[in-house]
DNA sequence: GATAATACTTTCAGTCTGAACGGAAATAGA
DNA sequence: TCTATTTCCGTTCAGACTGAAAGTATTATC
């Protein structure tokens, strides 16, 4: 009495199709899908039915024939909302089921407020921020400074901001926005989002780090993110490869250089001004840094072969004036394969945008897009032509 | 006029669930895979037409009822061989479609011969192995002491034997054996015999180091081999940790250790020997080999969270006594997520065994069998019971 | 307005599946 | 030995689904 898979299976590939696509004919489906026309235009008319897609009245072409009804996803049916919870700043991005970001919206974290405050708080403002669109709240992805373990969410190593160590911290934003949320470490959302709209599009394997007040690293293979059980994949600062088997960490992330600075008799406030000096006393400091940072991206490079590195994270920008002969260093180690090390496009919207990927992809999942596909949705220039930095003004104030 | 996707990956299932577990009843085959009896009924039946599948007549239970027929895969309908081919020793498994071994064979290599000449003798050794099996083989998978590059089989990387890196080797091997030879790094092939048979069979995620004339690594993720653009993913001996940026690979192969010996004015011919030694002079080469190693292990836990780290390999054996503290100490380092240190459980079969579940992989694949289906097979306990030193008897002198 | 071109829909034959039924084979017990 | 029961397996049948082909709608060109 049942045959339901194929149908499942063509549903979720044609629907994959507009959502990588955006608006496109029935015909041009068929044609890239390899799905024949009836089953096409079948499967279409359902999703109309259902609300996914709509058909837009475009008039694209202008050769002789009848013309062709384009379709796209339905993208004002829902909401998606995308935070990234950092030490310092919170930052949130709201975008629609066609990853149009709709709002975007920069706050200091309040990182005095314990777990249950601080839930309360993010929830009151992730609510506020989604504002109207709350009744189509589909899904909220947080990033948090820290690891999260896929089986139970537990987080872990998050010394930025320990609370969200605490489970009720999840616990409580869940219930306050009555919406399922999804937690990730925030450099793999950083990483997922420069992999879908930023300097990683084009790779099918690429590895993130965030170099700031600690160092975070994300890892995607194959267009997916790699995770691991605990969340610690690619972090490589935890190589005991310093002298003395000191781990590269400690080097390399902001309190380390500050230190070494220091010690130098220069104190310093900001890591990034350690880079921006010209001092000359501060050359070692930066030689160690970069030997660090060195053995870092070798791993990496070793470890996945990924086709980009991108680096991102307050320090990343005072390091790209090296980021060439950084590169040039690393395909001297491994002439074999060589990656491109490039800073992140997306800048300190990284997490949020990747953020609001992950929580798209839930969303796209409970509208019956299969595992596979969920690689290549969003479509990648869902951000042309739109300037985050105006739609900050959009916040309700 | 078709819709033959749904057949193809149910007959994909049952044979998979048939290549797994071994001679099982078709109501078995139904209540663990969730098709119908209908469907298993029919799908079983042209396999038996096929020939792929043969009736055991086996009466397994004593229960009340129609006796069950068992089927399960016609083994010796074709056979494939697993060939590892080192700087030292040529080893090579012929196995049937069951994964039984047939016969085993080890033979020195003649590494003065050049490529062509490697080529044919090998081609030759392969024909007069496989014997009468001949005309059934179906397929070759030759493990070598190099990096081998996915796309076009390039071999890069081979000290120990320079020759494999010419093309003319492949091009040559395959016309001879006019079979398709598959081609892989040897550990690579060594970690899918742990994984399959040995060591990391009950792990998702694992690692393989190969310690001896170099240092070797192979990678598997959710139980299949990730080999990235070039081949040489997972070998952390790059990394430039050692003093002066030095690679780890110097210190930790054969030759490294050997030459650090030699300034201590103690000259060995045999690295493990300096492990066996118990010359306190030694203590200081002993250690500064385990921090190396210590890096790399600590490098492959951050990089892919590995359930099991398996080391394998001439020295691997001079390290099993310190297996355990090392554990301890990568525990020390990365707390969150333990991995388990164990030597190669088949010993220097494994690469040849790992040959042979490639070889069974592609002839399986030939067979309709789906790709992911492919990680599951075949059954890990096709070896148990079976004495391989036993069989190098059998083979042909 | 006829014609041609293109876009989509409907019809139809054919594949495949699961549920249900039925025959076959084996044990248990009278 | 004969029958009831249980279990295994094959067959039948309705339903889901697909692609090819034929049909319909819409548009530009002549």
């Amino acid at each position: 009495m049942e045959a339901r898979a194929p149908r499942r299976a063509n549903r979720s590939t044609v629907l994959a199709h507009v959502l990588t696509h955006g608006p496109v004919t029935r015909t041009a489906i068929g044609q890239e899908t390899d799905l024949s026309p009836a089953t096409v235009s079948r499967i279409v008319e359902q999703l109309l039915d259902e609300g996914l897609l709509v058909e837009t009245d475009g008039t694209p072409t202008a050769t002789r024939g009848r013309r062709a009804t384009r379709v796209a996803i339905a993208a004002g049916r829902g909401v998606v909302c995308g935070v990234d919870v950092g030490g310092s700043n919170v930052r949130m991005v709201v975008a629609d089921l066609a990853a149009t970001p709709l709002v975007s919206r920069t706050v200091p974290t309040p990182a005095q407020y314990d777990a249950p405050r601080l839930a309360q708080w993010l929830a009151d403002l992730i609510r506020q921020t989604v504002g109207d669109n709350l009744d189509r709240l589909d899904c909220v992805a947080v990033g948090l400074p820290g690891a999260v373990r896929e089986h139970d969410r537990a987080v872990s190593n998050a010394p930025n901001l320990p609370q969200v160590e605490d489970p009720e911290f999840l616990r409580l934003l869940e219930k306050r926005l009555s919406t399922g949320v999804e937690v990730d470490n925030d450099s793999n959302y950083a990483l997922l989002g420069e992999l879908r709209f930023g300097a990683a599009r084009n790779a099918q394997t690429a590895v993130m780090f965030t170099i700031g007040a600690g160092l975070g690293a994300g890892v995607a293979i194959d267009r997916r993110l790699f995770r691991g059980r605990s969340g610690m994949v690619g972090e490589f600062g935890h190589l005991p490869a310093g002298p003395l088997g000191t781990s590269l960490e400690q080097i390399i992330s902001g309190p380390g250089i500050l230190a070494r600075a220091r010690d130098l008799g220069l104190p310093f406030d900001n890591p990034a001004d350690v880079f921006r000096s010209t001092d000359s006393r501060l050359v070692p400091v930066k030689q160690y840094v970069e030997q660090a940072l060195l053995i870092i991206l070798t791993a990496a490079v070793v470890a996945y072969e990924p086709e980009v590195i991108v680096l991102g994270g307050g320090i990343s920008h005072a390091l790209k004036p090296d980021l060439g002969r950084l590169g040039g260093r690393l395909r001297e180690i491994v002439p074999v394969t060589a990656a491109a090390v490039q800073s992140a496009e997306l800048g300190d919207l990284s997490g949020a945008l990747g953020a609001v990927v992950a929580a798209l992809h839930t969303a796209y999942g409970r509208l019956g897009l299969a595992e596979p596909d969920l690689a290549h949705v969003p479509q990648p220039d869902a951000l042309a032509g739109c300037d985050l930095h105006a739609l900050s003004a959009n916040a309700i104030a």
